[in-house]
DNA sequence: TAGATTGTTAATCGATTAACAATC
DNA sequence: TAGATTGTTAATCGATTAACAATC
């Protein structure tokens, strides 16, 4: 169930949110057809110390060499595990604007083991389309397709005002994660995780840096 | 340029990240036509702490008073302020697939000051048609566009394999930074500030967190 | 004034980096 | 074997939290 019996609970945020990084640098070794890697090799890259990625990868177990390095394809192999893309997901999106079919339509997500079942609107003409085969369901049936369905991760794409209310009916058991993009904080039974995306504190991050690297050209005139 | 005199330079990334979101619980706030909150007050709705809301705010100047807290108001704009949302951004989209016109839909970046020149695509069918007044473009036009054009803000929302080829053809002195949607790590000249928006890392986070409660739940039994 | 709450310094906590013995 | 590089401990750095004097 854990690699090498150590248990993941322990793990730091700031280290989980670099394991998909390691998998993307590993999967485009792969591609090279490189098959070995240090820690110094892979922090050029990648751009991490070559200390720190030792340190994160030895959280998981000692997947390394001494006097080699990392076998490319068994570290991406176990990272995968670790993230759990050996498993299969069942995955429903709420709100099936623009953003809605974008994710509907990536099929990477599919080849990682993310399967949709179905996407949800308020929209009738949607209601009864299909994308790649997925159909569009009226979200009034949401409620009970969660009360007879598994479902791993509920993607909430609706817009903010109805994106708590909508969680609100995803049946608790069903429902193990919600990948939310609505602009707000959702409340969720403490078993629910919520990973959010929001857009607009990208885009205002991004806005500060410009406007700060812009305070620093100015002084130096 | 500044607020209170106070450089912009020195502040952690960690702050930064955290000023979208009082941003947005202030707008929550102001709508509530709450207009008097105590970092304690605060503290309870966003989840941060109390001290460190203190702590991040007064990076940028004292905003509260003693024994009274904060204005919101006041304290909504000054942080839109030091975020750069008084000004306007120009903004172009390059891939205008679903994602794309997603983004250049979200009348409220419009509302923040983002206002989209254009939308670049490859495909031939959507060339010459619009988006709330807002046309799609040519690729290939791409380059002299950037020449002739000031862009803070290019959205990238190319696949992968495009996205560098892309990114290598902006000109750099009229390109300001970089909302990079594509899952790869841009190279671009130390003057052009890049944000990514990298959604699988997202999504396997999610999974990684998924999977690891599953572990604790298994260990119960 | 008394109570409340900030601004700010000091203490703590956690994450990153450096160093090096272990070992392939 | 000698050289390389990991795994891991210790040192450093940075971020968060606690505490409290200042003051509204």
């Amino acid at each position: 169930m854990n690699v090498n019996n150590k248990s993941f609970a322990n793990i730091s945020m700031a280290v989980i949110r670099r394991l998909p990084k390691y998998h993307r640098y590993l999967k485009e070794l792969l591609d090279k057809e490189i098959y070995r890697i240090s820690s110094k090799e892979l922090s050029r890259l990648i751009g991490f110390t070559a200390s720190q990625i030792r340190q994160d990868l030895n959280c998981f177990g000692g997947f390394g060499q001494q006097g080699y390095g990392y076998n490319v394809e068994e570290l991406y192999n176990e990272i995968g595990k670790i993230l759990g893309l050996d498993k299969t997901y069942k995955l429903i999106i709420i709100g099936a604007g623009n953003l809605g079919q974008a994710i509907a339509n990536y099929t990477s997500f599919e080849k990682s083991g993310f399967e949709l079942l179905a996407l949800f609107d308020i929209n009738p003409k949607l209601i009864g389309m299909k994308i790649r085969d997925i159909p569009f369901r009226d979200v009034d049936e949401l409620e009970q397709f969660t009360l007879d369905n598994h479902v791993d991760i509920a993607v909430v794409c609706t817009p903010k005002e109805f994106a708590q209310g909508i969680v609100d009916k995803l049946n608790e058991k069903n429902v193990k994660g919600i990948w939310n993009f609505a602009p707000t904080d959702l409340k969720v039974p403490k078993d629910i995780i919520v990973e959010n995306v929001h857009l607009s504190e990208s885009l205002f991050t991004l806005s500060y840096l410009l406007n700060e690297r812009e305070i620093e050209n100015n002084k130096q005139e």
